[in-house]
DNA sequence: TAATGTAACTGGTCATAACCACATCACGAC
DNA sequence: GTCGTGATGTGGTTATGACCAGTTACATTA
């Protein structure tokens, strides 16, 4: 049962025992507000620290899996608590969680220089160059947004029409051939109206409400890469947050 | 300088050591990108051990004021990535930081069987009795929006009008009278238009966009005890929110 | 000179061990 | 019966010490 400490050690003890852990949960052998063994119990039955141990469901707690209680022990959130967790996604994963396929139409994608609001959020000096993509944004086939990104590359570089057609993420392209991963981001939501050129092409009347997305993403080394606004059609898009304290 | 290790140890060392460095933080004391000690450096520094030191990292880097990058060393964050984060807050709370004065006007408040829609949200039995307070919520002073709570109360318990007027949080009051600490929420965003009544509550024109928030919250115990719809302002009122992967 | 490797950092993982703070329950005193 | 009260089990905090895994810079080598 035990089957923890593969040698093949090549991911942390305490990722493998949170992986144990998330699959009884998710599998359901393991009830909400059931509560789960004592670390000290735990300890001994993947005979491993409870340092280990703890790092574990420190994990599992963060992602909304478990909960702790002083005193009276570690317990099963309901399946409510497990889901929409504030995640970091693209556009395309984001429809595949809603169990929608994703789809775009490239209708722009060109250097230019950055607008001044632009080069506010991606923090960078007067004339510099930024990629420019705007893309109608599908789900099943449906119009669900309109996207326009600025993304900063590394001097000097850029991508093709044909590499973001390919690979449909922007993300794997800056992860592939530039090593910038994005890691965190700052998005605001506000509503608006839309103006004739987005009703067409988001297929709705003009003055229909819409829900617009702006968001600046960072890097793994927390400098600005991208700055995304996306336009949803009010009538097909919710969003989703998860809030601690 | 290392004033750490208080003698009125109520708190853990690690906590104060994290205040100590996010003041610094904040002060500005350290610059962005700018390395902290490295963490042998600091348990020398502080006299604690490299575990409580680990410990007050983890804390600043989950709250987005550090960076670790392996092999080489913690970093501050830039003071962008430090703000937005997003916690679960009453609307009082939202408004403070966003520099308003909050303030309300109790249009209803008064217990009531719950909506079937509600009860779903509350995982309530049929013909539970909930408590329905309605009130337009104000930033200095001028309309922002119309929020309708529903909260489940324990068996036979209530709130007054009076109570609610004068502490102006019912966090705080489900806290103090009944200690239930709201810890964790699933939030809902979307557009609507408002009706006749709303727009005249908000006092802007019918079919105005709205910003629709539905927020079930969850005690300590991972127990829904309050949905709360919010109509906001469309043309006053953003939401922040700050993604992690 | 350019490539290489090695030492000395950095954070990441894990074990062991002790003690604290809170919750619960059974047992005894009243 | 009711009220402590302490034993025991839970998670929370902290210390010590070891080794692993990336990064960097500098000395060595080809």
């Amino acid at each position: 049962m035990p089957k923890i400490v593969d040698p093949n050690d090549y991911t942390p003890k305490y990722y493998q025992l949170a992986s144990i852990l998330r699959e009884q949960i998710e599998q359901g052998r393991l009830a909400p507000h059931e509560s789960i063994p004592s670390e000290r119990n735990l300890e001994e039955i993947y005979s491993v620290s409870r340092t280990t141990i703890r790092q574990a469901i420190d994990l599992l707690v963060r992602q909304g899996y478990l909960y702790r209680e002083h005193g009276r022990g570690t317990f099963v959130s309901p399946q409510k608590l497990q889901k929409g967790i504030s995640e970091l996604t693209s556009f395309s994963e984001d429809m595949r969680r809603r169990g929608l396929t994703p789809g775009q139409k490239i209708l722009d994608i060109s250097m230019a220089p950055a607008p001044e609001n632009v080069r506010k959020h991606l923090e960078l000096a007067e004339g510099c160059q930024v990629l420019r993509i705007e893309r109608l944004r599908l789900g099943d086939e449906v119009p669900m947004g309109l996207q326009t990104s600025f993304i900063a590359l590394p001097e000097g570089q850029t991508l093709t029409r044909e590499e973001v057609e390919q690979t449909g993420s922007i993300y794997r392209l800056l992860q592939e051939k530039f090593h910038l991963i994005p890691t965190e981001a700052d998005e605001t939501l506000e509503v608006t109206l839309a103006t004739p050129r987005e009703a067409a092409l988001l297929q709705i009347s003009e003055g229909s409400p819409l829900l617009l997305s702006e968001r600046t993403t960072y890097s793994q080394y927390r400098r600005a890469i991208e700055f995304v606004k996306i336009l949803y059609r009010g009538d097909r898009y919710r969003y989703y947050a998860k809030l601690t304290r």
